[in-house]
DNA sequence: ATTAGCACTCTAATGAGGGGACTGCTAATT
DNA sequence: AATTAGCAGTCCCCTCATTAGAGTGCTAAT
């Protein structure tokens, strides 16, 4: 993420020597290849350079100094730092793209779907976890005020009703209502059709704050229902992430930062604790483009060795989500970027034919 | 579960004595506890059996002869064998209760809870597992026959409409549909009106092979519309475990036998692969009572060193589902099953409250 | 039938030793 | 001044041997 820190850094990054930007690139590239420290002679050979592992040595230490790579034990090769990951994905990254047969792989599949929105948004979070061979997060299409556009309500039997609905954005809502007393559909029928005149386009807050005689004399089931309608609302304008759906969670189990039992341990409490992840996404919402967070970096220590490479999809404030994958710091952060920047590419194509010409 | 086999083992089994009853049941206790291979004098202190320990390893051999422990190398305590545990399930299992104030949480959470399917469903998962510190699953209510109950169509913009098909089992079905030309709200509500009144309490099967003129001769958009109807409800029928609800992973990695990676890893592909657990879950939705598969058994081999204790709750063919939860191989399946029995009663309860006086 | 006693077995923990990868430094070289 | 060859030194990690300890099976006595 850009913020003020990160121009400091890019400012002390740009006092990198050319030379020492390739030896931290070749370093970072091998590291994430291999997940073991790396030598000055292996970035001698893997960045094709015409010096002497000595000097590389010399130059190591200058970046060890300046804080991008670090050395586990004295004598070992090195790591990349956290600052040393930032450094590579802002300024040595090379562009990569999906190849031809996976973006036709992928379109395939989006085309194929039908367009339920829990299937849709399995299906996205499956892409980006097979594509990136990672974890993936997608959450639903979420306008930032929800507006209600249609309600049902279905008798299920003499006590009870299921009352289904709808809001602009398409999402569906659902809740069984207990009735003091019998109703016959007859009656739930003409309550629905009275509250969808009311209510049309009505966000939340109007609702609450109407004065129109007809709202606030309500009573019985209508009142009833009403004020669940208004809940429900409530509860969405208050919640930008309502679920998120996950997958390939075993990309990460078989990376080796995960082979011993506690990290993994802690893996699976990270994506259990929603209060960790739901605040990050949340500002994504507000965010453009891709961003980045490497874990460990500033506000993000809980989420130690693990990274999230997240984008915003769809049409701001209408209908727009996250989507994005979490891998290990050490990650093909190219690849990653390069398969979230497509599904989300095709994600707003998606929601703009559904949403888009929308009244 | 109870087959031929088992009655056959029963025969086997009746054949031990008071004492090494005494002896075995006393060892699963101790190395449920423990998770460590249990030697003559530990059995000898835990079950205050009043015979040596010399005795007692007389006896542990003839058990290991019949199969019931066994000992991972000369010289090691023992450890119970699949046959094993179910002998203890089975004959030597004392029947426990949850607590008193275990039993009021989780009623509590019951009551409280808003009465929409999917928020039912999570909690009944998170209750289970919770209470039985181990993992849960829990698959919706569903019927054997998909009838059909309402259909809703509303428009989105001008080539998309959303349909919501509600069926006798309160479940709610929801789709986007393309349409070939702009068709307005008013034509939508007709057509769903239509609908309605054709297909009331159809099955599949009835709509397709109706020859009903009016159903036959639908065109259009009424006739697309009827068609994904079909497909969803025949999918349904199809499909008796439509989603399993899980929670609870992360009570199995605390396990010791978890700690290491792969053991970890296996744990995470069972969980993905469906084609396992759901026949055996599909399989439980004809049975009656709590059925506990010990991991290794018979059929199971595949989840090895795993066990569920499995009730179907609801109410046969008309809206039923699956509940239980899985655990290491080594559980205390009393609580495993006392949890599961006062669920399932929970559950009981509040399906007959909402799909019993039906009609 | 039971038990005390004992030799025996096998694991798991500990620590020593050595190979190997890589460094940092020094001194020579360009 | 920058680079490099060379080399001593560091530290990990693997292997191997040793040992303590838990528990067994068997025998002979009760």
């Amino acid at each position: 993420m850009m913020t003020a820190e990160n121009q400091n850094n890019q400012l002390a990054e740009n006092k990198l020597k050319p030379r020492q930007r390739d030896i931290l690139k070749a370093l970072v590239q091998k590291y994430v290849d291999t997940a073991a420290p790396v030598g000055s002679e292996t970035v001698r050979r893997v960045g094709n350079l015409e010096v002497s592992s000595a000097t590389i040595r010399n130059e190591l230490a200058a970046l060890e100094e300046a804080g991008y790579v670090h050395q586990p034990y004295t004598s070992a090769g090195r790591v990349p730092t956290v600052e040393g990951y930032r450094y590579f994905v802002e300024e040595l990254m090379e562009r990569v793209n999906l190849s031809v047969p996976e973006r036709r792989m992928i379109g395939h599949q989006f085309h194929q779907m039908r367009l339920n929105l829990d299937q849709w948004m399995s299906l996205t979070a499956a892409v980006l976890a097979h594509t990136a061979r990672a974890a993936s997060l997608v959450t639903p299409p979420h306008a930032k005020s929800a507006y209600f556009k249609h309600l049902e309500l279905i008798g299920i039997n003499e006590v009870m009703c299921l009352m289904i609905l709808v809001l602009q954005d398409g999402s569906i809502h659902q809740e069984m209502l207990g009735m003091a007393n019998p109703i016959d559909q007859e009656t739930l029928t003409q309550t629905s059709r009275k509250l969808n005149v009311l209510l049309k386009n009505c966000t939340a807050e109007e609702i609450q704050e109407s004065k129109d005689p007809e709202l606030t004399a309500l009573e019985g089931l209508t009142r009833q229902v009403l004020g669940r309608v208004v809940d429900i609302m409530e509860s969405i304008d208050r919640d930008a992430i309502s679920k998120i759906y996950r997958d390939g969670l075993e990309n990460m189990f078989r990376e080796p930062e995960f082979r011993d039992a506690e990290k993994m341990q802690q893996l699976i409490e990270i994506q259990q604790r929603h209060n960790l992840l739901e605040p990050i996404l949340a500002s994504i919402l507000n965010s453009n483009g891709i961003q980045v967070i490497i874990g460990g970096e500033g506000p993000y220590e809980e989420i130690d060795n693990l990274s999230l490479v997240l984008s915003r999809y769809g049409i701001r404030d209408r209908a727009s989500g996250v989507l994005g994958i979490m891998g290990p710091r050490r990650m093909p952060y190219g690849r990653a970027i390069s398969t979230v920047r497509y599904v989300t590419r095709l994600m707003d194509d998606l929601i703009s034919n559904v949403y888009g010409e929308d009244d």
